[in-house]
DNA sequence: AACCTTTTTTGATGTATATCAAAAGAAAAA
DNA sequence: TTTTTCTTTTGATATACATCAAAAAAGGTT
């Protein structure tokens, strides 16, 4: 349960907000369903086999997911930093076990809640699946086909320069061996495409 | 205006009450507003630079994704097959013009709703507005996602295998041009495979 | 500062798949 | 059937990126 008095709390109402416009009684019985935390860097928050029971709104941070592939060698799948939705959507919204892992990059502070509770206000407040509809279409389906046309349209180094102008800090945040993991190349091909030999 | 009298229509609404279970009076409202068309082979259903105004549910036949890039190549970035629902998510929800055309490739048959027909249908009907919700979660997410994890971890021969495991027929219905476009490989690396050459 | 650990870079070589060119086969049209 | 057109296969070569090995650089720790 969340007071609402803080910073962080009008960055997390906002972020509600944002996405579509609840009323007031609505707004309240939401965020008062919702969890403060944070986990420090490293953390795993979800893993591999287990099924995904929250979903959680990052306000600070930087996460990846990952999953680990037959010969042991971990593979990103995806990146989330500050201001963002986290969740393994496949396993969340199918209850079954997901098939990637969940890991915090920095430390970070979130809000979650309860899938069955987000089924229960679903049920309860028209206004609320209207919200959930928009944040579906806006946090994965957009940015989700993005990724299918950069994987099967782009070579290695323009996915590294499309990836540096969506975050432009992310190289001083996030290690080479974790881009290049996510951009589906080797840790030495990206480091060569740093220094332009490509 | 659709009459439920005929076979297509009670497959039509099965596959609605199969997404997630309307109660009569919606289903009813919600059934009228659908219109009922057929489209021959090669018809162009969504052109590049117009924004998807529809949500189409194809009955049956075969359709493809694709855009056209600058070296003026074709390139195919989704296909659906028999009962599927088709539209280009990102224009649809965002109102935008769309960067992909759709294409049949057989006559089909479908069931169109408008943009803002499915909107004012979401406002008025709160299980609607739950179904549409199922709708997204299976048939873009956990589509989507899947498509994701192919092009990053599989190569060429295993994601022809895991598109023949999943339409064993594709290959009597779709030419290889079309398939090996939307492999990410070309035609010739397509036939090799086939052919057993790796 | 010196040491240890992790991250990044460099070099040599290998491999999956692309490209280009042309032949073979299948389907459609005359 | 013959001709034309479209689709699929085959061969030779090129290229983007991977792999393996090792050195260099950067961060942390005592």
């Amino acid at each position: 349960m969340v007071p609402m008095q803080n910073n962080l709390d009008v960055k997390f109402t906002n972020f509600i907000q944002n996405i579509f416009l609840l009323p007031d009684d609505v707004l309240e019985d939401v965020i008062m369903h919702f969890q403060h935390l944070e986990h420090p860097k490293n953390h795993i928050l979800l893993q591999q086999g287990k099924t995904c029971k929250h979903l959680w709104f990052m306000t600070k941070g930087a996460a990846r997911y990952f999953y680990t592939n037959e010969e042991g060698k971990e593979m990103n799948t995806w990146f989330s930093l500050d201001t963002q939705v986290i969740a393994d959507t496949t396993s969340l919204v199918s209850q079954e076990p997901s098939e990637e892992n969940i890991q915090f990059l920095e430390d970070s502070e979130m809000y979650s809640i309860e899938y069955s509770v987000l089924q229960s206000l679903l049920q309860k407040h028209h206004s609320f699946a209207l919200w959930y509809i928009k944040l579906i279409e806006q946090h994965y389906v957009a940015q989700i086909e993005d990724r299918i046309a950069d994987l099967q349209f782009l070579n290695a180094t323009e996915r590294y320069q499309k990836l540096l102008s969506l975050y432009p800090e992310i190289t001083n945040r996030i290690s080479l061996g974790n881009i290049s993991s996510y951009l589906n190349i080797t840790q030495e091909t990206l480091s060569r495409i740093r220094a332009g030999k490509f």
